[in-house]
DNA sequence: ATCCATATACCTAATTGTAGGTATTCACTT
DNA sequence: AAGTGAATACCTACAATTAGGTATATGGAT
């Protein structure tokens, strides 16, 4: 099944950009093209079916955000490829927090769009290796969501964490061995795919 | 001159106790008793003046934290010592945010609460040396907060650790080594009053 | 011109945290 | 009765943080 694909951007340059990039793959199909939101959501409209639309951020009359806001209401099945500079870090994230599946800098292979394409085809989500940390941070908190549960346990000395104690204050106060509090501590670490008490801590307070 | 005190306190053993303990300092005189907050609203208005209140914190019909919410507002020269049990930290803390000038537990020694009384006097703050480690964080947070100026270079550090970064990775990033970056670190240490890490995430997250 | 805050860099030592394991006990569920 | 999740405890090795210094350069304020 070949996927058709609808790109927007307002500079054309980027636009023609992708297009060659995708020219020779046979399993892949550019459909149409559009300078803005407003301008896909017309499209959509009139009958177009794309399964993936490859978008910048930042354009003219609906910007990339409010297009993807529509895009995840009324046709859940297109996925949504955000395409930006590599200054737009909050900007990528705020498309990720309302639905996007994936994220490309603008100075992307071939390879890797193509990758990306079929990663998202798949219902995967498809990021850049070169993202910054606040993307891969955000990754993680999606991936905590839907599936962690903290042991009571653990939640304790999540707690106690916050509350700035070390491993040692902590084994003192609830009577256990280091041991145990590492190994309780090294638990969270992993179910919250968090790999320092700094960002548990940041977690505990902006997540609990 | 000599420390005119209201003691308050719904067990009457304990205003007894504290009667007893100050009964032979000669430059101390308690000029009244009140079961309750809403008692000592009664003798203020009865022109009694008190320099300091001692009070419990949980009484019936006015409690110690609202008692002290009035007192700050109509008699602000009136130094409130909060009395406690050993286990109502938060309510401890929720005193002192209202505004008690400093507090002791219920089994203080004679020694102790005679300081107490004299330290508030003169303007300053008193704890009981064994208090918990959230109630030195509140002082700190309270000496902080009237004295902290973090330079650019320290705000950038911090909220890169907020942001999960090791010193390394910031100096890396930054373009410094190592040693500077944990020179700042230190350096914001010592400004906050805060000797982890994830404390200072908590600091960040909660006051910046 | 000198003082002072800021930023930089280095060093050592001790403590704490991180990552990889293994293992036992207990309560609860299938 | 067997299996599972939770809690406990131990071990080693390495990385990072914490605490205590010292030192230099620079730009702005008195």
């Amino acid at each position: 099944m070949t996927v058709k694909i609808i790109i927007v951007d307002d500079h054309q340059l980027f636009i023609d950009g992708i297009k060659s990039i995708l020219a020779k793959e046979i399993d892949i199909e550019v459909i149409a093209e559009a300078n803005n939101g407003l301008e896909v959501l017309q499209l959509l409209a009139n009958e177009m079916q794309p399964n993936i639309i490859i978008t910048d951020i930042r354009m003219p009359i609906m910007d990339g955000i409010s297009l993807t806001r529509n895009l995840v209401k009324d046709y859940p099945n297109i996925k949504i490829l955000a395409l930006s500079m590599y200054d737009q870090t909050s900007d990528v994230i705020e498309m990720l927090d309302v639905g996007a599946k994936g994220y490309v800098t603008k100075n992307v292979e071939k390879k890797e769009l193509v990758s990306a394409i079929h990663t998202l085809i798949k219902g995967d989500y498809f990021f850049s290796k070169n993202l910054s940390q606040d993307i891969k941070e955000w990754f993680n908190k999606e991936q905590i969501n839907n599936s962690t549960t903290l042991t009571k346990r653990e939640k304790e000395i999540l707690n106690l964490l916050v509350n700035g104690r070390t491993s040692l204050q902590m084994a003192k106060q609830l009577k256990l061995s280091k041991y145990t509090i590492d190994t309780h501590r090294k638990n969270i670490h992993k179910k919250l795919g968090i790999k320092t008490n700094a960002g548990l801590v940041k977690f505990a307070l902006q997540n609990l």
